[in-house]
DNA sequence: TTGTAGGCGTTATCAT
DNA sequence: ATGATAACGCCTACAA
């Protein structure tokens, strides 16, 4: 590999002229500027993202930290990020903040060491004090969906609130009487937002009866399980609004089992939009985000938040969620 | 952030006996050292991962380049990648093989000049010429079930053309006398063998029509489309291999839709073993690779390779792929 | 056993 | 407009 000596030597200027070349400031010749680019070509020179990571404390990199990637909504907000990133040149490391085994290796302290220009933290499981310290340590950090109390931290989200709304309306307008929530755990915000949509909704319409909520924790586990102990309890339930597709997906293949007919016997919606939900049968309705978007939107501004520390942008920005009306809530009751 | 030099003054030794102690190597007394080791605790010293790399050439963090991390089989391959790399302080830089948009850098490249350790090909989409560029780069690669022409690539396989056999025997098993198979992309080697692991045990027991093969692509979308001509074509069907768990997926739901009993009418075996087959319902029979312990495997792996340039050990490793029979095909015939 | 000093490849500050 | 040169933080001969 050529340095940025060998450039030099070659163009026969000194290596402060090559780098002036290569970062496009400072002062520099036309002609000198040709010669160095020719040498630059001849000696396929690139310059060393190691040393310059070294001499600048920047690497072009982010880091993604998702809670786990096998739950196929951070795939697909992986793909959009990945996507934009490099087309920024950036790299992305991704991060999983769940606690593997007993080695609890301080990622947040490795992701600082490596000089990471910035992160996009798609967890809730990190606590607080983590986040703050991370921000203390002067990384830009994109939070997705989850509360910021910490001001300066840039953050997207989407009114998860109005979509709960939504797919409680949606199912009312259907004709559901009897509806049951699936919700994510309390503790996370995104959950909390949701389930207050729902309740609201129903409290609006007189038809809320607390014992129809259960808390499940965003798997498709959760789903199955909570659907048996809810139908048992409760056999004339006829629509079921879950915090995420995932669970959906559980909640349907528990209904299937329990010989229910869907959306004819209960209706079923769920929250996320991931593809996962068109991938079987019948299709999940779901209340959808813009998952891409939010991926890439997410890489625009954590780049310029790098590129323009002290930038007045706004820093938080709402996306808008939208309803998927499929199979699961094709069927109009009288 | 504490830097060694701040270590050394703390100490009252020089650098190089702090570098030492850091790094195991060199002579070094005792009392010294607990004097060392107690100012980097004190100060909170972390060796700057970004110098490390200049001076070493080695930066502690592994590609994973995959063709679509939104294919469910890969984000079960990355979490195993990521905890087993990040549990010996590694990290996964993860790369997307796909060609995004006309700005097609070259990843490969960039992975070159970042001083990236090891590379984690799963990916069949990378031309060969390139995996030989990586390769004449010096930098180590695991290739994860891909045709290794190129001697000095360990690879990781599973036994496709036996996983073919046993899918096509199990179906055999279970009273199918008409058997499919969807195939992938029949450049792919995966694909290849899966598909002659089909067509030799069909041939053996004379069922082998070849009109009864069709190329897929690996997708849920090309799972329902063949499985529509298919059908069409051949409503005596009784028996559907197809050489992933996705397409499987997407059979699984055009059978529902054309109002077959499955398995009764129709029995599906896939290959692959991802979650998402027991996610639905009925769930899905297939030939499971040991996806987590490839993962795993291919870290170790490629990390010996890093740490022992030279070595001699095995470069090529096959792993066992087993029957799992859920409940696609679980009908016996009569 | 420990210290000195040059090097890893770039950037950026001062001179010139 | 260009060139020396000192950082950046660490490693490693080579000396001592």
């Amino acid at each position: 590999m050529a340095t940025i000596r060998d450039v030099a030597k070659l163009s026969g200027v000194s290596v402060a002229t090559v780098s002036r070349v290569i970062n496009q400031n400072g002062y520099v010749n036309k002609d000198t500027e040709t010669k160095v680019r020719k040498s630059m070509e001849l000696l396929k020179y690139k310059p060393n993202t190691v040393a310059r990571a070294l001499a600048n404390k920047k690497t072009e990199s982010l880091a993604l930290i998702v809670p786990d990637i096998t739950n196929p909504f951070f795939p697909e907000l992986a793909k959009a990020i990945e996507d934009t990133a490099r087309s920024f040149g950036y790299s992305i490391i991704l991060t999983s903040s769940e606690v593997n085994g007993d080695k609890n290796i301080n990622y947040l302290e490795i992701l600082i060491n490596r000089y990471i220009d910035g992160i996009i933290c798609s967890s809730n499981e990190i606590p607080e004090a983590d986040i703050n310290h991370l921000q203390k340590s002067g990384i830009p950090i994109v939070a997705l969906d989850r509360a910021v109390n910490s001001k300066g931290i840039a953050s997207i989200r989407v009114n998860n609130y109005d979509g709960g709304i939504m797919a409680v309306q949606h199912l009312l307008s259907i004709g559901c009487k009897k509806i049951a929530h699936i919700s994510g755990p309390f503790h996370i915000n995104t959950s909390l937002e949701r389930y207050r949509g729902y309740v609201d909704t129903l409290e609006k319409v007189q038809l809320f009866h607390p014992s129809l909520i259960v808390e499940g924790d965003f798997t498709i586990e959760s789903g199955i399980k909570n659907t048996y102990s809810l139908i048992e309890k409760y056999p004339d339930i006829d629509g079921i609004f879950t915090a995420n597709d995932l669970m959906a997906v559980g909640v349907l293949k528990a209904l299937i089992r329990l010989g229910k007919k869907v959306p004819e016997d209960i209706a079923l919606i769920g929250f996320d939009g991931i593809t996962l939900g068109t991938a079987i049968e019948p299709e999940i309705s779901t209340i959808a985000q813009p998952i891409y978007d939010i991926g890439s939107l997410a890489v625009h501004k954590l780049i310029s938040l790098i590129k323009n520390q002290h930038n007045t942008e706004e820093i938080s920005r709402e996306l808008e969620v939208k309803l998927v009306q499929r199979a699961t809530t094709s069927k109009i009751k009288n």
